[in-house]
DNA sequence: TATGAATGAGTCTTCATTCAT
DNA sequence: GATGAATGAAGACTCATTCAT
């Protein structure tokens, strides 16, 4: 009576099957998205990936990008709640060990991000319905520098930093450094020279004392 | 009889033919590359580009990839050394303005090699041979760091800057900052938002003064 | 207990299941028919169309070719018994108002033929077996030219028309001239030339005026 | 020098051997429409009729459609030409002799048109694209109907036939009959039953009598 | 050596048919 | 018998590379 399911997802049991097979055809789109560019996937390589035959991609999405678009929002979805979590609140704590939080957990996010936007920016037409989609996601791009600058203008209500420093122009040094070493940890990463981890304090020292 | 010379390059004289056309092989890549995704550039567009027949291409590169390898490597070259020019000297002028200057040059060289950099980050094997022979150039990316560095290192030498500011945490704030704005402002370009360029002071400005 | 009827019959009763849904599949196709060309229906389109899923097909017909051979032949009396409608008889009214309606009404007739037979003259397999079914039918299109014969031969027998004129001949003249302005008005309806149908009774009258 | 000739046209010399390959495709292609519905041609077929690879027809064509009206086109010139050979003139001979000189000439010409016609009624994009095409061409299908029109405006100039008859009308009975009996014949000879060509010089009888 | 047409593997997508449920 | 997802064989078209001239 039910037709039917695909030989790759028959291990899947209690979901509902029709929903197992897209999920798995984004799981392997998601995949190889971590070890390729996304103009060098292929609908067959998916296929391939995912166990099933050429055909089945066009069941569950309208073509290859709207599958693309698909894996893509979930993987930036998974790294972006992870940048989410455990992030210290105005008024606890101390401001510079916070802020190297913050830092850090910016630096990995975007460390992880990286090969994603990358990849991104060779397929513009790609990018474009991902920017359209992304801000109705809970977590947008905006969220990250939200985050940080609500921190410091929070902490200048309480008196914490100074209140005449922009917290949205602190937020961008910061995310900006950040994003800084994340790159170069990337580009050297493969090169072999020593990750610029532990710079990362010293972005945050830099800031709070200013250099006037 | 010497062997014809291809039509496209009869005019340049002195040189030597073969690398005569090799280079106008480069130079049809660069155009090409900086009004278009490097993975829409095919090698018919560079042989029309060039006013050459498409076979030449492979008389002079082992193929496409070795042709834009080099294509690239001069665009970010021309990009680079624009960066160098006209950057204020330690001890002149405002500091605060020397700084605008330093961090609107970044955003400007950051902004052109952004489109380059996409396609090739997640192209591993054609990254790989760019950054082995991007440090044979005379302007590598630290190149730009050591710039701003300097700058900041003099700056402090002479007093007008505090000197307990580590020089390379503030370069990497201010570039990282640059190249936050760029990157927003090449993603969103397309989408009508506004340019955030007028943030470049808003950001020394904020470095200057600390959050402390 | 009896095996489940397919969702879209239920609602019929009195009939073998089985032999409704055939024929609901049938209908279904040749709404199609009627508003597409025939390389242009699949076999989704049918199911979804009869509100049946995409296997059942297979259930009552050997393939798609063979369910759409019953559509178009059911397509096919539908329109013939139209043409049979209403059409003068000998004796009655105006012998050139008459042969007028004869005329229009195989103008119409060919017309919504048109598209279906086009569809099938070139297909050899598909038009024989319809060939062959077509001369089981009622309405064969030798009926067609019967029809308008037998009307100018009971007329001469009348003496309304001249008894020396072949009434076999002169049928296929206006038969003939009727296709003619159909396949136009057919052939340049999408391109908004007018209708040439103004010109039919202009044909009548050329026939029976005589050309001598 | 000059670069390599496909294997298929090495034997053709003389020719401009650009041309000689893109004739060589049309060729093919015209050949297949000679046995083959429209829609049924791949462009593999295409090439394989050709003896070249699959891509060259988009060395020589924007895609499969421009090939397919190339050789439809051609097709069709080459048999409008035949139509239009030693047709008499009005004031010689006998009118219906002439007139049915008139009618085979049609009826040879439609019956060659008949499977390109049918072929094309099922590609209507391809349909429009040809009528578009066709009239820039010297026998439009109009061509067909001026001659036949103007043979009775001229034997009526001449008194030869009655003036008050519509030559308009006239020739689309004309043509339409012949037209009929064709058409009748391509079905039929696949069914067996008699050619019905006989049946010409009767049609011009009825018509030149008149059924009043 | 330059030419540029020929090559053909590879791309995304469609759809008639099958078949586990 | 009915379901409708899975299958996979085409189809049109692209483009890096080759190679006869």
């Amino acid at each position: 009576m039910s037709p039917r399911r695909a030989k790759a997802v028959q291990g899947r049991v209690g979901d509902d099957p029709a929903t197992a097979l897209r999920e798995h055809l984004i799981d392997a789109a998601e995949r190889l998205l971590a070890e390729r560019q996304v103009t060098a996937i292929t609908t067959r390589d998916i296929a391939r990936g995912a166990g099933v035959s050429d055909g089945v991609l066009y069941n569950y999405f309208a073509g290859k990008q709207d599958l693309l678009v698909a894996a893509v929002l979930r993987r930036y979805r998974r790294i972006a709640e992870r940048f989410d979590t455990d992030l210290p609140r105005p008024g606890t704590g101390d401001v510079e060990a916070n802020l190297i939080a913050y830092c850090e957990a910016a630096r990995t996010f975007q460390a992880e991000l990286l090969p994603i936007a990358a990849s991104l920016l060779s397929d513009p037409a790609l990018l474009h319905r991902l920017l359209a989609e992304i801000h109705h996601q809970p977590f947008s791009p905006q969220h990250t520098h939200d985050r940080v600058r609500d921190y410091l203008a929070g902490e200048a209500a309480l008196g914490r930093v100074p209140t005449d420093v922009d917290p949205d122009s602190a937020a961008i040094l910061l995310l900006g450094g950040s994003f800084f070493v994340a790159m170069r940890e990337h580009m050297v990463g493969h090169a072999g020279i020593d990750p610029l981890r532990p710079q990362v304090p010293a972005l945050v020292r830099a800031l709070l004392r200013g250099a006037r």
